[in-house]
DNA sequence: TTTGAGAATTAGCCTAGCCTAATGCCCTGT
DNA sequence: ACAGGGCATTAGGCTAGGCTAATTCTCAAA
């Protein structure tokens, strides 16, 4: 037992919060989160990324293979659910309490689960019914640090002819999110994809109403569905 | 004009924000706040209160007389307000809405008051129905940055034979706190002091109801009253 | 008028997190 | 097999905001 499991685990910084979440994303396909891709995401620089990563190996929160990239410990995985959980029960109470719309809560939120209590958030999760999905469609982590892993498949990449549910749109820029609320592009809708243009085109997709869309490429890769069995 | 005013503001910090409400607090009744009051009221060592002060003053956010204490600017006032406003509609929103006693508030505010966004503080407020006192009777400030001023009496000083409304208890301590509420001694109740032992002894008080209660001088003195006219 | 206690300030140091510039490592393409 | 490009790390510095120890100021009491 060294050093770092030893200890009773001092309240983690807005930094270190901010890293953790980071190499999860950035580790959910599996893999090794790099430095610059750190860095690119917190808009740091290069460097503060290796010092950070320095210190989060001494306390145990990640594994550091020099010149390869980090991963998180079990620890750190626990502590960045953690925070993956408050910004998203935070995102649905805002939008689904307090008027919010979809495009704004990301801002907002990112900087309350900083500050937010965990009896706060269990508080929040109790007045909203314990809900599984945030706005966006994400699953919200449970209490215990369980999430659900679901085998999703972007719009941009779905075969023409098959039918699909938008399930998640894993995005949270709130101009881009104001335009596919628009589309009627949210959670929970049915698609079929009629055709698609080649070289990387757009996709020509039917709504449940009968209506049709044209995604290009930089949206479809955002919109993330679930295939309809039997189709 | 110096270059303290000529900037634009920048977003103020954690620290910087909580030296402005205790400045506040401590000049509420006139004069200079002192470097060890405001180290005490911060649990800080006095010399961490003059390196603030001397960066505070140069921003224009206090006045500094060595030697003597610090007083708001009208910028450091407004910006004192501001942070009070949202301290005291946060209790209210976590007391009335999401079921925290009055007791517990404090601690969860005084965190999330750092965090939240001008936005969502009006939206709280909204859902509140723009309530003008917080759980503890503490008037809250206008957006505008106006705040009651009353003339209030502590229970510890009111003369045997008259009869006050409890308007305000000055205390964030979760223990008095909840003993407070365990008597019956809430914002709204009425009282007639029947009674006081001599020495700065406990004061004895007859509640709306018929019942009375004894008060020491530690508590009487956080029981914030309003006179009733023509008693 | 002087003196000394207590409060305030200055001096000097530390850590977390950031930065740029310099250096080092890895791997791919020739 | 190795040269070079690109990424990572180290070196060295900065600011905010704390700290302790040393010094200075103020004011009341003798």
């Amino acid at each position: 037992m060294n050093a770092a499991t030893r200890s009773p685990q001092p309240p983690l910084t807005r930094s270190v919060e901010d890293y953790l979440k980071s190499v999860f994303h950035l580790t959910s396909q599996g893999g090794f989160a790099t430095t610059s891709d750190i860095a690119e995401m917190l808009d740091v620089a290069p460097p503060s990324v290796s010092g950070m990563m320095k210190r989060l190996s001494e306390t145990g929160l990640i594994e550091h293979v020099p010149y390869r990239g980090v991963q998180l410990t079990h620890q750190g995985r626990r502590a960045a659910l953690q925070m993956i959980r408050r910004h998203r029960i935070l995102e649905s109470y805002l939008t689904s309490k307090l008027g919010y719309d979809w495009g704004d809560v990301h801002v907002e939120a990112e900087r309350l689960e900083h500050a937010v209590s965990e009896k706060l958030i269990e508080r929040l999760a109790d007045a909203l019914g314990e809900p599984r999905y945030d706005p966006h469609g994400a699953p919200i982590p449970t209490a215990a640090g369980e999430i659900e892993e679901a085998e999703l498949v972007t719009l941009a990449e779905t075969e023409v002819g098959r039918s699909v549910v938008l399930q998640e749109v894993g995005d949270e820029n709130t101009e881009r999110l104001h335009y596919l609320a628009e589309q009627g592009l949210t959670p929970g809708v049915r698609l079929t994809v009629i055709d698609r243009q080649p070289f990387n085109g757009p996709t020509m997709a039917r709504l449940g109403d009968g209506t049709t869309r044209v995604v290009g490429q930089e949206l479809g890769l955002l919109l993330f569905c679930r295939p309809i069995d039997g189709e």
